[in-house]
DNA sequence: GTCTATAGTTCGATAGAC
DNA sequence: GTCTATCGAACTATAGAC
């Protein structure tokens, strides 16, 4: 038994089929997945799903709601912290690239399926989670010019939807385990992110 | 009516079809529209389609083809012209988001269906943009470090990939007519892809 | 906990009248 | 060019046996 397999079998039944569910909304995304698909990838039969769970939208919905927790939990944690705005900058941006690397189906759907399933209200929690993240950049950004860290000849709200956009997208080409490591993309995307791709007439120390 | 007009006003009706279908396709998604949305907001019945189209792959089909085609039209021209590396990062750029304003939909079925959709044969032409387009920057990124006018210490492919999101996943926020234009999304948009959101130490001439 | 069997919908697409 | 009418397939979900 291979250590993902292994990993698996210590888990409940129920974590299992969320993760083989989990895995095909992100590949075909929430409504291209049918309830047999997941349990074909079970080994079981479709009806038999429904002994775990009510329907496919509440399957979707405890993956999703799970992992929002999850990253809020981080996120506060750096912005209850005593570090330095650049510092918060970089760790918002690491803790978010490792998510991607970590969670990687999850991200995917809440990339791909957010704005379909924020129709349904159950999902509003999703709505709830953008503002958040928008308010925890605004607050950064704002905080980083105040600093003088920052530039302040950029629209706040234009830059958080560069960096939220830059960020989470990269779910679409990032595959864990691949060449790049969340720690390298991370590395080269802040560095891209603070210091763009123009070169320097003269060299500038930071 | 003679044939010529016929002809002509068969294909405008064509042409109020596909843009009803993409208005919905952009808004729902491909999966999530049915021919009976169509209809509805065509004000004919669901059969009625069939008498313009073969099937409702058809008509997106009609719909991404054409703006592909298009849009590398002025990819080319740009790239074809004796224009300095910066000036076409520049030209590229604007045109995009000329296109996210002047396509909208076509732009959002592109970026969220098109993963979907290259798993069907007919639309291997999709992928084909996505190696054009690839070509297309990586030329121009490597132009720009020989020139000297971009930095050579962060990777091509990672740069590519950030600037190919971030362009075209403004699509999800951006509405034409909307407070900014696509003229000022660019400008900031370049602005921060070049110069970074850091502040300089010293300004910086270029 | 999984099976068999199927109800109840919704979908894309077709045939032929007008 | 649109309508009426409908087919067959695919889908979510349920009921009850084992």
């Amino acid at each position: 038994m291979n250590p993902q397999d292994e990993q698996r079998r210590q888990r409940s039944r129920r974590e299992e089929l969320l993760a083989i569910a989990a895995e095909l909304f992100a590949e075909r995304g929430f409504k291209n997945t049918t309830v047999r698909d997941i349990a074909d990838a079970a080994g079981i039969l479709s009806g038999s799903l429904y002994h775990h769970f009510d329907s496919k939208e509440s399957m979707v919905d405890e993956i999703l709601s799970t992992f929002q927790l999850e990253l809020f939990k981080q996120y506060d944690e750096i912005l209850g912290s005593d570090l330095d705005v650049r510092t918060k900058v970089d760790a918002v941006v690491r803790v978010s690239f490792e998510a991607i690397d970590q969670h990687h189906a999850e991200v995917a759907i809440f990339q791909n399926d957010s704005a379909y399933l924020m129709g349904f209200e159950r999902f509003g929690y999703l709505r709830e989670h953008n503002t958040r993240f928008r308010d925890m950049w605004l607050g950064l950004l704002r905080e980083g010019v105040e600093s003088g860290a920052l530039r302040s000849d950029v629209d706040a709200e234009l830059v958080f939807r560069f960096i939220r956009d830059t960020v989470w997208v990269a779910v679409r080409w990032y595959r864990p385990g691949g060449e790049l490591s969340h720690e390298q993309v991370a590395d080269q995307y802040l560095s891209i992110l603070l210091d763009g791709i123009a070169a320097r007439r003269r060299p500038v120390r930071r």
